[in-house]
RNA sequence: GGGAGCAUAGCUCAGCUGGGAGAGCAUCUGCCUUACAAGCAGAGGGUCACAGGUUCGAGCCCUGUUGUUCCCACCA
């Protein structure tokens, strides 16, 4: 037998292990009719976009998810790609070019185009290679990009589809503008910020020269485009100011007070400065109003030409002039500091200036009624549950999508425009001749939102709008996994296409994580530089401990924090599944044949045998309710714990003693180790499948094995729970000997006083190699002027000492097991005596308590016995 | 303003449908026991935020309070 290196470098394998994966093609799935179908679409990462933390969380609960079921039969599908990601990408070329001192306009939209994909084919593929070092298990040979031909078909066909249906519309709308990213951006695209700022109370001038009326504002510079004051029509103070003209100070312009309900007595003076073209209120305002729509500034925030004092200013700069001369004609009244929420672009930061213009929007209302119903009835569920919530909020309050972006990198929207007759033709054809007069056309400029296309990811992908075989057998999918910031951006809005263009719900359940989060607690971002690259934590740990860490320790939908400590935990977990299987193989023959459990267990082999069905039967469970994290610990403990500190170490005496009593132990030892590394192959892909093909000579791979389920057959609970008391009793010696400081060298004759003669005489092997016992005697009343005691519940261990025993400290141990016995008489004998427990309380729970009450009593009795015999 | 999460050992967090408070790390003690010192054997440490309620029984369910984080809306 092949030998395992002697120690745990997962960088020696993992590599290897991963190409021959790819060379077998394990990952690939294919249509098997005799076969469930389990799929899971990738969340796209951006296309040039490199693996952060997140991912690999993301990707690490897909992988789990994936193995678990491709090992249970299913017919999997994990199906990757990436996204064109439109603003972040772009904005990367844009910067790469003003470093070469280029603009968009200088390379011109096709020159601009090939830059782009250029830049595409140089970095796409370099995400692919970091999910590859993390284990990640997708058919890369369906690999698809949000740009790809079919993609973009998919796109063209949806664009169509809702325009036809109406539910696609243009329209001169406030909308949120990025000056920095220099276009549109969507509601669910603007993050609000707290920031102090200061309210800038100003005075306003009635145009017949009856006074003036006194406002506040934040955005001073927005004054420019005032084109009328508002006041509420129940306010006397203003009554008479209704349908009066004030002067607008600075420009002169003569502007209207009008009434609308929509301003606040409460607030302020009551009296409103209404900019319909910088603010979404004042827009609507402006709409009942019939009010003009004057933009003042560009496409950057800076003041227009209209404005020559504080033409090309930028916005702030256009604040302080305008503030200044304000106060020099006398209509500044107060400062007052004041704190205010700030809409930002998420993509960069910068402050979004609402701004009236020409977009594209979806109408929401109608298209997410279907979407509701699919999370409401079931047919989608989020896990945890909570977040359907998060998601009925906004759904059932859900405003226009725009999705017109003002960029070159991304699906142009496939409006043509005749300048000759101005007819608006909505086709996939490219080359657009006019239909009414035909003329050439002129296509819309501009591009979708790129959640536009992922919206459609779950089918698209498949091949949709063809009928494919794929798009039949593998859709609806199963399991999204996400984090919760892109419920709103992204899966609702796969809901909706997903109702709306298949009629079914895209998956059944979606698997709601968490943020990663840095030691402290805060966000990992760019700003602080607090990131931690998950490739380097693969380097210096392997990418198993990784995933193990990610997959440990926390439960659906809730931040972790990522710690160094916390992957050297993982990592010395593989270590020592490392360490074990070593140490199994080496005692293994060169000529070692796995023939599977042996009939004639013993009742250690029974035992872990018990131990381990039961194990499958919860990572199972655990799985199929999506708690990755209890399933992770559960096989944690019993590698660890169970396998390693107990069953090894039992079974060390066998291996010893050769001949048959050895090879029986060989196949126990195999078969345990065989089931382990198969349940945590989901988990830990790499390490379970070196091993796996060490122990098999190469014979089979692990990633294609059964995953193990339940067995009644192997169910000894009863022999099990004997050998607990075998457990019980061990521990139960080492206690008394490390209190009472007695060194591991000094051996000593144990002595029992027990009704379970043939269980611990069967045992004696065990104190003899495991506490240090050099024989075992069974009685009654043993008298010893100096000795230890053990006590368990259903034995008394004498282990007399040549040297003197600390008659002190041994009396204080047994005191305090006394009280502890005490103590446990008194909780149950509470409940015992509760009428009420008897009477309503399970049956078996009763008798459950019933059953530990005396335990506790004999054990209590034992406990006396021996401080008598301490206090003669 | 509306909604949600979290509050459990010194730290980081588990604890699934209510039925004996757990893990890792840290601390203390003893061990190089030929798989593993990235280890072994033990120990200490918690009024499960607070106050009520339901129940035979509450970390878990209900109500309220406090602290904290987040999401949504947004008052110029």
């Amino acid at each position: 037998m092949k030998e395992l290196a002697k120690n745990y470098d997962p960088q020696a394998f993992e590599d290897r292990i991963y190409q021959q994966w790819m060379d077998k093609r394990c990952f690939h799935a294919e249509c098997d009719p005799k076969k469930v179908p389990y799929t899971i679409v990738i969340p796209p990462p951006n296309v040039t976009g490199q693996l952060h933390m997140g991912h690999a969380l993301d990707e690490t609960l897909q992988d789990i998810l994936i193995r678990w079921k491709r090992m249970s039969g299913f017919s999997t599908l994990w199906l990757p790609g990436t996204d064109h990601a439109a603003i972040a990408t772009e904005a990367k070329i844009v910067a790469q070019m003003r470093e070469e001192g280029l603009t968009k306009e200088d390379l011109g939209r096709d020159g601009f185009m090939k830059r782009a994909w250029a830049w595409k084919e140089k970095y796409a593929g370099r995400i692919d290679q970091q999910l590859m070092k993390l284990g990640s298990s997708c058919d890369w040979e369906r690999e698809r990009f949000t740009m790809d031909e079919g993609c973009s078909k998919a796109v063209k066909e949806v664009f169509i589809k809702y325009y036809e249906k109406g539910y696609i519309y243009r329209g001169e709308r406030i909308i949120n503008w990025c000056p920095h990213c220099l276009t549109s951006i969507s509601n669910a695209e603007v993050t609000y910020e707290e920031q102090e700022g200061h309210f800038w109370h100003l005075r306003y001038p009635f145009a017949d020269g009856s006074g003036c009326l006194e406002l506040a504002t934040t955005r001073p510079e927005t004054l420019l485009g005032d084109t009328a004051v508002a006041v509420n029509p129940k306010d006397p103070r203003y009554k008479d100011a209704v349908g009066k003209k004030v002067i607008l100070p600075l420009v002169g312009r003569e502007i209207p007070v009008v009434a609308d309900s929509y301003v606040d007595m409460e607030f302020g003076t009551g009296v409103v400065k209404i900019t319909p073209a910088h603010d979404p209120n004042d827009f609507m305002v402006g709409q009942r109003h019939n009010l003009p729509v004057l933009n003042v500034m560009t496409d950057d925030a800076k003041i227009t030409e209209d404005y020559p004092k504080y033409a090309g200013m930028d916005r702030y700069e256009a604040r302080k002039a305008i503030v200044a001369d304000l106060e020099a004609g006398g209509y500044l009244i107060k400062v007052e500091p004041h704190v205010h929420n700030v809409g930002t672009c998420y993509r960069c930061g910068t402050t979004v200036e609402p701004r009236v213009s020409l977009q594209w929007f979806v109408k929401m209302a109608e298209l997410a009624k279907p979407a509701i119903e699919a999370v409401r009835s079931g047919e989608i569920k989020f896990v945890p549950e909570r977040f359907d919530k998060l998601y009925y909020n906004w759904m059932e309050d859900i405003r226009d999508w725009c999705i017109s972006r003002q960029l070159w990198w991304g699906h142009r929207i496939p409006a043509f425009y005749c300048d000759d007759c101005g007819e608006l033709t909505v086709t996939a054809e490219d080359s657009a001749v006019c239909p009414k007069c035909g003329k050439p056309m002129r296509q819309d400029p501009d591009t979708l939102d790129t959640w536009f296309s992922s919206a459609l990811w779950p089918f698209s992908t498949l091949g949709w709008p063809d009928k494919t075989d794929d798009l039949q057998y593998f859709y609806p999918t199963d399991t999204l996994v996400t984090g919760y910031d892109i419920i709103t951006f992204w899966v609702s809005r796969m809901i909706v296409a997903g109702m709306e263009h298949m009629d079914q719900a895209p998956f059944k359940h979606v698997l709601i994580h968490g943020l990663v989060r840095d030691a402290q607690g805060r966000k990992m971002s760019k700003s602080l530089g607090n990131g931690i690259d998950p490739l380097e934590v693969i380097d210096t740990y392997g990418a198993d401990a990784l995933r193990f860490m990610l997959a440990t320790g926390n439960s659906p939908g809730n931040d972790m924090r990522f710690t160094d400590d916390k992957v050297k935990a993982a990592r010395n977990f593989a270590n020592k599944l490392w360490n074990a299987s070593r140490f199994v193989m080496m005692n293994l023959p060169d000529d070692f044949k796995f023939t599977g459990l042996p009939d004639d267990l013993r009742v250690e082999d029974k035992w872990i045998v018990s131990r381990f069905n039961q194990l499958a039967k919860d990572v199972n469970e655990n799985l199929d309710h999506f708690e990755l994290g209890v399933a992770s610990s559960k096989l944690y403990d019993f590698i660890w714990d169970v396998y390693c500190d107990w069953y090894i170490e039992l079974t060390k005496p066998r291996l010893r003693a050769g001949g048959e009593t050895r090879a029986h132990a060989e196949q126990v030892l195999v078969w345990v180790l065989r089931g382990m590394l198969k349940l945590l192959h989901p988990f830990m892909p790499f390490i379970t499948e070196e091993i796996w093909q060490v122990l098999t000579d190469g014979a089979s791979m692990i990633i294609l094995e059964d995953f193990p389920v339940y067995d009644a057959a192997l169910d000894f609970s009863a022999v099990a729970n004997d050998f607990e008391k075998v457990i019980a009793a061990i521990k139960a010696v080492r206690m008394s000997r490390q209190e009472l400081n007695v060194p591991p060298s000094v051996k000593a004759k144990l002595y029992f006083e027990t009704l379970e003669v043939e269980l611990f005489s069967a045992a004696s092997i065990f104190f003899e190699n495991m506490v240090g016992a050099t024989e075992i005697e069974f009685g009654q009343n043993f008298q010893f002027k100096n000795a230890l005691t053990a006590v368990t519940d259903c034995a008394r261990i004498f282990i007399p000492m040549e040297e003197l025993v600390d008659r002190e400290k041994e009396l204080q141990r047994l005191a305090k097991e006394e009280a502890q016995a005490r103590k446990e008489i008194a909780i149950i004998e509470g409940k015992l005596n509760n009428p009420g427990f008897c009477e309503k309380a399970p049956a078996h729970l009763v008798q459950a308590e019933r059953e530990k009450l005396a335990k506790a009593k004999e054990k209590l009795a034992k406990v006396l016995e021996s401080i008598a015999v301490w206090q003669e």
